[in-house]
DNA sequence: CTGAAAGCGCTAACAA
DNA sequence: TTGTTAGCGCTTTCAG
């Protein structure tokens, strides 16, 4: 096996001089380092990792962390959605390219939770970024987010201890649902219905909020019977929906598009049509949304700008010990398409 | 810091002791081994993984490796579709249920695919999946699957060099499309499309090759005017369907389920009805598949299948140093829903 | 059943 | 500019 040792001998010098390079110490001379470099290359050499973790050399795998723990009774996972899944491949990508490697752990246990917390410590990750925490975050061991430089996206955090190695990142849910809403009231609308997300999470919360609060400034009355609690899954969308066309509505706003989607096969399947009779409006604007009939009219909420803000920060983390803000809002905005309509 | 010799002075023995516990040597006293567990619980030890892998333990990282090199001029990336992502997350969630930890990279380029081979050699990880592959492989670094326990997803080998520690994981894209094609020729069609996959991947072409030969065993003459070339991803299966309208079919079979979708879409909007006038019929059974109007036709290529066969794989290559077969089918089934119509 | 001692491959003072 | 030396925290022979 190729040590650092082996090249040192191969070129004639000391394995400190070849640690040197490999670490860009200036301090060797560029003949040298030409040589060891060419050597490294001509034997594939590549420092074994946890040697270099244990001399001292900081680790360059984040965590990354889906909690999908009991969504339900039945055995659906957020993890395999849709939104969760492109998010973490976003990050991923992003982190790549910044130069960490990411691991990723679904939580779907206690008992994995606790698993996760021991990635810290025993230094297989630096830090972490969890995604999918309900906002009580009961699950969630506080020891780990205290401790460790942890990102959380869609969580509203409630303490203030030790924040300067904490951040967290959210959409900007309320304005997103709220610009939805008075939309749809805009475009002639009063009985809307809501099919909300889970209201465990932050997401889900404040869609509701800001869907409350646009027909409030309108003067509209907020009727809870034309609001049902779902969970932003695709049979919860369908289900509601059904349940919803009972109610004397014109239109839903559906606190994501995996449930416009199913709302509008459900309406359709009632002998309704979209937008003619009801309108729906979705959230997160995922790519089949304008592929499907009508195309899906929807809040962006791009997903990129989250994975890039996770690793930026993470990226001014490492350099500076502490994360520049404590909390990120990324924007939301309207995409008008086909699936809702003015009406008289 | 809380180190083994720390616990080991708390305990009154020595850290080989320490250790013995840690990892389950039965060469301990009972009484002894108690007393040391229940003083690492109190003191929130946790090994440092860096220094038990430098001291010859081995790593439970497995690497997962998502090439998406260059899939098309555009900046489309086939990492970001449904299907990816949901197999990335199925695989990790077996891996971690297995006590594997999975660590996902996203290849977009050369360079990040020599990095890749770093992780072999420097042990960050012990083994790699790998998915996306073009078939000829001409990105995929030979040094590491010759090496390092590797299994490649959707790949078909041509080599035969060294297979004892190399497993390819297939779906029986074949047969899966010849049953889909079948069955249209069954409900009366005699002019179906084809919007293939990418033909660069196994998939793509062996599904192509199940939908010609459930032609000519019908003695349908295959008529490569109404095929045309996709690449798995909503926009080209919403375009080429478009193309393909003009070219009097009665039917599509769509190489996925996503470009099935966006093909319903281009019917509708040339004012024809699925599955009234064209049949379309997918691949893979994605979830929203069920949810849209009308519910897709299908081909279900079971992903968590895939995701167990590939853990269970590393987890007996683990034990035994070898792969227990060289190849694995994972069967697929027809699955009836409305978008297929049967005509005279 | 337990401990002493050596060593995994690397980095980082400290000296030269 | 380079080398010597001493660990990093753990496992593992080998003795006892």
């Amino acid at each position: 096996m190729m040590t650092s040792e082996e090249i040192a001998r191969l070129c004639g010098v000391s394995r400190t001089t070849v640690s040197r390079v490999i670490n860009n110490n200036p301090n060797v001379k560029e003949e040298t380092r030409q040589k060891i470099l060419a050597m490294i290359k001509e034997n594939n050499y590549v420092p074994i990792e946890h040697a270099r973790r244990l001399a001292g050399v900081d680790s360059n795998i984040i965590g990354l962390f889906v909690l999908d723990i009991n969504i339900s009774e039945s055995k659906e996972r957020v993890s395999k959605s849709t939104y969760f899944s492109q998010l973490v491949n976003l990050i991923i990508d992003q982190a790549n390219n910044l130069g960490f490697q990411v691991l990723v752990s679904i939580i779907t246990s206690e008992k994995q939770l606790d698993e996760i917390k021991n990635l810290f410590i025993s230094r297989t990750v630096i830090s972490g970024i969890f995604i999918g925490a309900f906002n009580e975050l009961p699950q969630l061991n506080d020891f780990v987010i205290s401790q460790y430089p942890t990102i959380i996206i869609d969580y509203q955090p409630k303490a203030t201890s030790n924040e300067s190695n904490r951040l967290v990142i959210n959409m900007d849910n309320f304005s997103g649902a709220y610009k939805a809403t008075q939309f749809l009231i805009k475009s002639g609308h009063t009985r809307i219905g809501h099919i909300s997300g889970d209201l465990r999470k932050l997401s889900g919360i404040e869609r509701y909020e800001g869907y409350k609060k646009a027909l409030l400034d309108a003067n509209l009355c907020f009727d809870k019977s034309i609001v049902r609690e779902g969970n932003f899954l695709e049979d919860s969308g369908y289900l509601l929906t059904h349940e919803l066309l009972k109610e004397n509505i014109t239109a839903i706003f559906c606190a994501n598009d995996v449930m416009a989607i199913s709302a509008i096969k459900a309406v359709k399947e009632k002998g309704l049509n979209v937008p003619d009779d009801i309108s729906v409006i979705g959230f997160d604007n995922i790519a089949i949304g304008n592929y499907i009939m009508p195309a899906l009219t929807t809040v962006d909420a791009p997903l990129e700008l989250i994975a890039e803000a996770c690793v930026d920060s993470l990226k001014y983390f490492c350099k500076n010990k502490h994360f520049k803000q404590k909390e990120i809002r990324i924007k939301t905005n309207l995409i008008l398409r086909q699936s809702t309509k003015v009406i008289s």
